[in-house]
DNA sequence: CAAGATTGATTCCTCAATCTTG
DNA sequence: CAAGATTGAGGAATCAATCTTG
């Protein structure tokens, strides 16, 4: 599917700096957001991740399955993680009327008034350490990128429960 | 303390999908790479970056101290993966004669045919995944960005052991 | 004491299996 | 059986404390 990709053994300079750089910048920005908000609330970066999208979303509550999705976690690893934040009173389980397979998490009264003080820090967070450096136009641009290099990555990485592949490896 | 960034309570569009595009990508890009070296090799991302750090340095050796910084892991998290290195007979470790409180990690043989093979696959998977969504302006470009946020981020994250900031939370 | 490296305890996440309901 | 969610077991990363050497 890709034209005949050069196969050069190693990567050049400006492939090296484009791909080393996001691993780079990606594991600091996220390590400098996750600290600023555990020191300012006691919320970690993922926790916070999932209190806003159940709060923005309409009466305040999402299922079980749309939150894993939007939040990049796996189903699993969203019912702990929820397990937390219920135990810390930010978020409520509730059952669905409709399809009592179906679980709800709701934002309680804290969670909405930690994730409103959260919310400061974190886009000020976001903006000085990111957007910041970044010009419209150059935001512009990125955005476009992950749109593009969204679907083929994620085709890949979701192929089966343990990848695909021939495995020869063993 | 914020040189009074713009205080919007919600990120716009564009600043939205630059960054939530990065953390997307970047989970998926680097998920989808793993799978494919683990798959097709048996070899984890991290490490194939480290075996590949240590390969590559001059008599195939480096220090824990300095491969530890090169590949974005903690001290601690880099002897676990060496240990699992050298179990695998693909990395061994070597004390220093001129310091004796310093260790080395030296490639084997085993090691050395591991990643040659390994190499092939990443490559092949970086350019496909990734690289080859952009064009040459493009990789120029976001090399040049991540160097301007790499410091920011990076002088942020490196704060303290624990952060900084004043805690108020806990 | 400072630096390099390791260890112990803990946290968080994932896969595979299970339970419940449609 | 298929879908939504949870649970058990295990892997891998981190911090804090420790050990050894300069």
């Amino acid at each position: 599917v890709i034209a005949r990709t050069p196969t050069a053994e190693q990567l050049d300079e400006r492939e090296l700096r484009a791909w080393r750089g996001l691993l780079r910048a990606h594991t600091a920005l996220v390590k400098a957001l996750d600290c600023q908000l555990v020191d300012g609330h006691g919320l970690p970066l993922t926790s916070y991740e999932v209190l806003m999208q159940v709060a923005d979303a309409p009466d305040g509550r999402m299922r079980m399955y749309d939150i894993a999705d939007s939040v990049l976690l796996s189903r699993s690893g969203l019912t702990r993680l929820v397990d937390r934040l219920e135990r810390d009173g930010l978020l409520r389980r509730e059952s669905c009327p409709s399809d009592a397979r179906g679980s709800f998490a709701v934002v309680t009264e804290a969670g909405r008034e930690k994730l409103e003080a959260a919310r400061a820090t974190h886009l000020a967070g976001v903006r000085e350490l990111f957007l910041s450096h970044l010009g419209p136009e150059e935001q512009e641009l990125l955005g476009a990128i992950w749109e593009r290099v969204l679907p083929a990555a994620g085709r890949e990485a979701e192929g089966a429960p343990a990848c695909d592949e021939a495995c020869d490896g063993g």
